[in-house]
DNA sequence: GTGTATTTGTTCGTATGTATC
DNA sequence: CGATACATACGAACAAATACA
C-alpha cells in the first residue's frame, strides 16, 4: 500500500500532506528540523512540485511548520 | 537565542553583518582592531565562508571597515 | 633564508525556495 | 506541468600574499 496513491480519491496534495504531517507527530521530524524539500518530496511519492507546494501550504495553514523564504521550512515549536 | 538563527527569515549574512557591527558600535572593536578572520566567522556562527564573507562585503560597503587583502579587515576610524 | 600556517581572493558546482511565463 | 531566472547558502579547490617560528 503506497503512502500516496492516485488512485484514492482524496486529492493527492492531501494525502501527501498527511505523510508529512505523521512525520512531524510522530516525532520522526522534531520541531526546527527542516522538512524535506520541495523536489524530495516530488520523488519520494511521485508527484508535481505544484503539489507538494500546496501540501507544504497545508501544513503551513495548520501551523504545522514555517518557511522561510530562500531557505526551507521547518517544523514549528510546541 | 542565537545570535545567528538558520530558522530567522533574515538572510544569514545579515544576521552576521549585524553581529559584526554590533561589536564596532558597541566599542568592543575599536578603529584599526581587526575583524574575526573569514575562518573564525564560519566557526563561531556556523556559516559557509560565502557567507561570512558576504556580511564582510556589506559591513565594507557601509563603510564601517576596510580590507588589507591577504592580511585582515579593520575597524575604519572617526 | 626557509618552510609552514594563516588569511584573503577567486572560481566552480550543488542545493534550496521564490517568482514568472 | 515544464522551463527559466533569481537570491540565498553551502562546500571544495586553488592562488596569492602575508605572518611567523
Amino acid at each position: 500500500m503506497d503512502a500516496v496513491d492516485p488512485h484514492d480519491p482524496v486529492p493527492l496534495y492531501q494525502q501527501v500532506a498527511r505523510e508529512l504531517r505523521n512525520m512531524i507527530i510522530s516525532g520522526e521530524l522534531a520541531p526546527r528540523d527542516a522538512l524535506p524539500s520541495e523536489l524530495t518530496i516530488q520523488q519520494r511519492y511521485q508527484v508535481s512540485r505544484g503539489t507538494a507546494r500546496r501540501a507544504i501550504e497545508m501544513l503551513r495553514d495548520e501551523g504545522l511548520i514555517y518557511t522561510v523564504p530562500q531557505r526551507a521550512s521547518y517544523v514549528a515549536e510546541r
